[in-house]
DNA sequence: ATCAATTAATCAGGGCACTGAGTATTTCGG
DNA sequence: CCGAAATACTCAGTGCCCTGATTAATTGAT
């Protein structure tokens, strides 16, 4: 009996907090608009005209999954899409008076729902959950790129 | 500027974590084997002979996703799946040989990944942030069905 | 000015996760 | 015993998430 228990595994637990987060989302937030969707939108409220990349950058999604997320705003006509004059290869996105409303709109529930998924925790304990989940996910995010020879250059 | 903090949304935070697991335990468990598939096939170890719905429900994995992971570690040769002679509607599902060597490695390895993965948290702070994550998941996961009115019956 | 690296975005391919609908088998009420 | 309800599994469809390879545009070094 060589089985462990996943209920000391962070990776496993935070998968099912994902999935916990996820399905909170869908009843309380919206059918229709994501999460990361959202996320998406936020940026753009918060810098008009960002490129892709950075967008991903910014809310922590590959250059893959932001395309297909941006191709799916668009399909909705929540965002623009317009080639950079000063650059050919990007495209600056912003957000639609629609994408506008709709980021208003959900900004509200998402407020609301962050509150009954942290019901379970004392304020205190709230803030430092979100502090603990921060400093891992900061931490493994930085394992990423082998640590950059610092460029000693030419 | 009506754009939110995503620092402080739980559900962002959880995304991003889980992210992070990912990238480290591709790099530092395996590149073939999935973390749901390392716990598909830990829970049978535990109990071997389940059905397939009973491990995705140890597990956290609905119908649909539990079939595909089942399906590809069958294909892998790391369990078999014959039918129940005592109910023609089950899969009774048990690890190979192989599957049990695979599942005896990978046990070390995810041991050390937790250690790296949790590095940045004092061991005060892992226990607090286990525990806090369980809570917050369970209580989520209760959500789901609309609280069965505890059977009073007969 | 030109050719080589770099960069933004796309595409192909594999895996996880959910819902709603459909099939086969078992169970239960009358 | 028999038909309805429940159960285990499958299938189709959508969306997130990653990697490796490709394409188009820009930048930089000779």
């Amino acid at each position: 009996m060589a089985a462990v228990d996943l209920g000391i595994h962070p990776g496993h637990l935070a998968r099912r907090l994902q999935q916990a987060h996820y399905l909170l989302w869908n009843t309380m937030v919206s059918e229709e608009i994501t999460s990361p969707q959202f996320a998406v939108m936020n940026a753009l409220v918060a810098e008009p005209g960002l490129d892709q990349r950075t967008v991903g950058e910014r809310v922590g999604l590959d250059r893959s999954t932001i395309a297909e997320v941006i191709s799916r705003l668009g399909r909705r006509g929540l965002l623009t899409k317009e080639r950079d004059p000063q650059d050919g290869r990007r495209f600056l996105l912003r957000l639609t008076d629609d994408g506008l409303r709709t980021h208003r709109k959900l900004t509200v529930r998402t407020a609301r729902m962050n509150q009954v998924f942290l019901a379970p925790l004392s304020p205190g304990e709230q803030t430092v959950f979100l502090d603990l989940i921060r400093r891992v996910a900061d931490a493994a995010e930085g394992l990423r790129s082998p640590a950059e020879p610092v460029a000693a250059r030419h």
